[in-house]
DNA sequence: CAACAAACGAGAGCACTGCTCTTGTTCTTT
DNA sequence: AAAGAACAAGAGCAGTGCTCTCGTTTGTTG
């Protein structure tokens, strides 16, 4: 980000992308990612559908900057949830944490699904959106890195094979001091059970069985609590 | 199904609708969901795209055959792996059906994103796809049916509020007898997070923080054995 | 200040899509 | 044998992403 150069030109180019990121961002929230139309966004902003390829040069750059926005967003949302409770209530934590993330995505049923459904084939996630969607597991991550320095440990595995271990070491790493692999693989498995089901209940496959999807959400939220040992 | 009447017309009728559903599915295996071209399946089987709506209404009919293709696909394989196994062997049976699944989603990434990726916005699913969509839950409740016969229970929860009790009542009747709430609990949470993992990784999510998802898969997997009760 | 160059907006156009309608033919049934 | 339904093909419509060209505006440089 340079500091805003201040020609006209300059702050006017800022200004359009702005507009057409937040167009595409309204138009996104109503008809989802695939019918996002960039001709429908020049129609709205009274501008040549060509003009619009000045600020982005495809459809999938458009979609990729939405793409950043809807991590932040989540990201943003969920970080707030767990800065709202006392450090040391580790299960508020996590429930507070789950719950920001159920609601973001109810929400925001299309932004999640552009983030976490199937993504357009051969589709290689940028650089720029590593960052941002790494913000919720470093989230989870440094909750469990808090409950280990409070000296808990989760409730099984007693044993980590040796291949497991190796395997999950780039998340361990991730802070410090390093969490143990038995926190790894459970954690993960936790993060793995609430996209789950987040995913499930908000693409229609859950509303058969379940009739409460919130309640069996907070059920399942709070016995991860006592596998992690947070209780 | 009527029994084949056995007229020319009739007979040509099903072999058409036949060789397009199998150049869709294809297509669909190739390219995906979305890049799937009703115009393409045409050329490739040299007739006009117009001829193609004799058989399938509309492009989204198409995709509806393919999603019950993949659900029945996916389905027979996890029975398959559950067939496989010893009955009393319940840790062996959740391995081979947590197995089976990863597998063939591996095996038919756009097939699983077609089913448990991002729906269309307002795709409600046909009757005729809730059936073959139920066989996978299906071998997983029935597999902790035989749990709790053989008198296992899960490694908690202890108590199930009421809210959640009722919420779950539907899927704990799709055994008989009935499943215990907590382990009602459980075996959606496992549903979940066997989903949640698969499309994680699948989607892109899981390689930079693990190096070897198929371990961690299994480590996550035994876990959920223990955390079931079934060892 | 003048000249050059870069950035820009608009419009036409290409190749593609899903889908509909019409026209002429073929097969089934009465 | 006649009537009617099923069918294949083609043209056409409305929409898409994206490219190219052509004037115009803006910023930089001599």
């Amino acid at each position: 980000m340079p500091t805003a150069p201040s020609t006209a030109r300059a702050t006017a180019r800022a200004e359009l992308t702005r507009a057409i990121l937040d167009n595409a961002s309204t138009q996104l929230a109503e008809v989802g990612p695939a019918a996002l139309s960039v001709r429908a966004i020049a129609r709205d902003l009274g501008m040549a559908s060509s003009a619009v390829y000045r600020y982005f040069p495809s459809r999938d750059a458009l979609l990729t900057a939405l793409l950043v926005e809807a991590y932040d967003d989540l990201g943003a949302a969920v970080e707030a949830a767990d800065a709202g409770v006392r450090r040391g209530d580790l299960r508020g934590r996590l429930r507070a944490i789950a719950r920001a993330l159920r609601s973001w995505a109810i929400a925001h049923p299309h932004q999640y699904a552009l983030a976490y459904g199937s993504p357009v084939p051969g589709y290689a996630a940028p650089q720029d959106t590593v960052g941002p969607a790494r913000r919720v597991p470093l989230v989870l991550i440094s909750l469990l890195g808090d409950a280990q320095q409070s000296g808990r440990r989760p409730r099984g595995p007693d044993r980590v094979p040796a291949a497991e271990k190796a395997a999950l070491a780039p998340v361990l790493a991730f802070v410090d001091p390093p969490l143990s692999p038995a926190y790894g693989v459970r954690g993960l498995g936790v993060w793995s059970a609430l996209f789950g089901h987040v995913s499930l209940e908000l693409f229609g496959h859950m509303h058969r069985g379940v009739l409460d999807p919130e309640a069996h959400f907070a059920a399942v939220v709070d016995q991860h609590a006592v596998d992690l040992g947070l209780t």
